[in-house]
DNA sequence: TTTATGGCTGTCA
DNA sequence: ATGACAGCCATAA
């Protein structure tokens, strides 16, 4: 196991994305950089993306819940992962409509309603 | 150490 | 609606 920084403002960062993807409702959805926002990196939705990636495979972390703010899978290394995203979301309720993407508006986790501005989505 | 890249986002044309 | 540009800063080489 790395050593990890053990100081500095993003000590711990991934430990903490994970927790707030974790928290993510079944059927719901979140942006990376919503998630960024919610683990105390606003501004750093890569690192997001980053920590995402690193996850082993089987794990308990709902990563395919977390899209980018266009509401559609990021284009990935291969079509196999974006595709894999896809098929768990529609596991789960969601509906892509034509060029793969999910109505943002109507997905959206809102951990606490208002926290974040997105027009007068519900 | 430096350099290049990137699972993004927001703004502007 | 889409496309281009610029910030952002961790990771990899």
């Amino acid at each position: 196991m790395p050593v990890a920084m053990t100081s500095g403002p993003t000590a711990g960062a991934y430990p903490r994305v994970y927790a707030v993807v974790r928290r993510i409702p079944r059927g719901r959805l979140a942006t990376y950089g919503q998630i960024a926002a919610l683990a105390g990196l606003p501004g750093r939705a890569r690192q997001v993306g980053y920590a995402l990636h690193a996850l082993p495979s089987g794990t308990s972390v709902p990563w395919h819940r977390v899209v980018n703010t266009r509401g559609s899978i990021s284009r990935r290394a291969t079509f196999g992962d974006e595709l894999l995203q896809r098929i768990l979301l529609e596991g789960e309720g969601v509906r892509f409509d034509a060029g793969n993407r999910v109505a943002l508006s109507r997905y959206r986790w809102c951990p606490r309603q208002g926290r974040l501005p997105r027009g007068k989505a519900r």
